[in-house]
Formats: C-alpha cells, structure tokens, sequence
DNA sequence: GCAAATACATCGTAATACGACATAAATCAA
DNA sequence: TTGATTTATGTCGTATTACGATGTATTTGC
C-alpha cells in the first residue's frame, strides 16, 4: 500500500524540503565558515561533545556518527589535531582505540556556533513541521 | 534574549538533529546511487520537476534552488544532458536563458526515487519532530 | 545605440572522502 | 601459548565536484 500516484503537489513539497534543508546546512556551513571551521570539522566537534552527554568518543563512534568510512574519521581528526581542536590518545582499556577530546578553543568556537544554531532552527522549524505536514496529508 | 547557557542536553539533541539529517541524506544518496544518480543530479531532476508544480526551470534558478554559483549549475547541468535526463533550449523570450525540462527516462527514475523518499521521510518524521520539540523546551 | 547588467559557459584548482592497502592490538580456538 | 581472525586506526594515491577567474552573448536603461 505505497499509495496511488505521485501528484504535482508531492514533487514540490520535497523539493520545498530539500530547499529548507539544503537552507539550513547552507546557513550552518557559512557559521562554521566565519568561524575558521570547515563544515565537516565543525560537526566532529558536535559529535563529540553532544555524544551521550560526555563519553569518551572515539575515531571510530566518530565515523558511526557522521556516517564515514574510519579511515575518513582518521584523517578528519588528524586535521583538527593539527589545527589544535581535539587532542588524541591511546585508551587504555584498549590500546587499538584513541579517545578524542575537546580543547578549550574547541569548546568556546563551538559554543557560539550552537548558540546561533539553535536560533536557526527555531526559526527554521515551524516551516519544516508545515512540509511535513504537507507530506503526510497525502498519505 | 538569547537565554542562559548551553546545557549538555542542548549539545545532544543538536548533536542528534544532524545525525537523523545525516541518516536522511545519506538514504538519499544511497538510493540516487541505485539509480545511476549522483546525488547532486538527483536534486537537480526534483527541483526542475517541484519548480512550482510545472514552471520553466533556467539554468540560474536552478543555482538558486540548490545554493550553488551559476557556473556550478551550468556544469550540473551539462552533465544531466550528456547522461539524457535533461534538455536544454534557448528560453525564445530572453535568449540568454536556457529553459530546462526532463526527460521520460528522468521522470521514470525521479517517480521511483520520490515514491521512496516519501515513505522514509514519513518514517524519520515522527524522530525528527521529537528533537525539535527538545530543542525548543529548552527556549 | 552604447554602457551596464544579466545569463550562461570554460578552464584550471583545491578540498575531501574513498579504495586499496598496511599496521597494531585484542580475541578466540585448539 | 600460539597462531588465525577480527577490530581499530593509519597512509597514500585518486576521483569527483564546486569554486575562482575569466570570457561571451543578450538584454536593458538612459
């Protein structure tokens, strides 16, 4: 019972979702941006402080939560390493394993930049709710 | 009034907002992929087919849609044509537009990428709405 | 009818995720 | 315990794609 057909309306209501989104990242990237972060550094760092409160993440949980292969998390956390974001080391539970952690610059960029983005998404949210909506009426 | 401070809670729940976007788009990239479709391409053949139910899609207003130069789009675009999802002819209004308009081949593939991006979307929905509603508690 | 703006296009470049491959540590079976 | 397997991380070359710089054609404003 996937439904009748696709109508005219369907198309743009996920078009109109996909702007919304595409919108959001857009805003989201610009902040990280003007920051001094590249996009994807900049949700590392969420990851790693948003991850369960405050466990100890890891290079792999951190491909787990942006979706990349390890090897991508490897070289992600090598550059914000070097770039004095995150500090890497060996977990002694297990020595295959680096625990990674924030440094203060990390905590203070990150905190004005989900200060904004919480401002952005209420803004953002009610619109998104209507296309949902709009989604599902044609259930 | 931006409010008090940012409690460990805030960080988690944006922390998990993207990673359901994540989860999102990577289901949508995936799928386009099973299509033959890189996922820019894929959002290209939705924007030209939701631009307001039917209008004429130009090369620049596609740039609009998808947040990228005019340039990028001209070069999005000439990939779609070479892979015959999508014509291009001089708009005869103004000969500098180029209007845009899919072919059968597109509008068979975007009905089958939209039929499921409708059903996840109205999975993830429910999820998705949850984490705005903790994100906005905290107001 | 000419300057400015608009729309699209071309080419070289840079960023980054990936595939292929490698290393080290932990686990498990005999 | 040892050796095979699995898990976790790391390295290097490659490919994709958006961008900057720049160029051409068309339209518009005065």
């Amino acid at each position: 019972m996937p439904k009748d057909r696709l109508s005219d309306a369907d198309y743009e209501a996920l078009s109109n979702l996909r702007y919304t989104l595409r919108r959001f990242m857009d805003f989201s990237t610009s902040a990280a941006h003007q920051e001094g972060l590249p996009a994807q550094q900049h949700q590392a760092l969420l990851a790693i402080r948003g991850y369960r409160g405050e466990e100890a993440m890891t290079v792999g949980k951190l491909a787990d939560q942006l979706l990349i292969a390890p090897h991508s998390a490897t070289e992600l956390v090598g550059r914000l390493v070097a770039a004095g974001y995150v500090t890497r080391q060996v977990d002694p539970a297990d020595r295959r394993r680096q625990t990674l952690a924030l440094t203060d610059k990390a905590h203070a960029i990150l905190e004005r930049l989900t200060a904004i983005h919480l401002t952005e998404i209420r803004e953002m949210a009610p619109r998104l709710i209507d296309i949902l909506r709009a989604l599902d009426v044609t259930r």
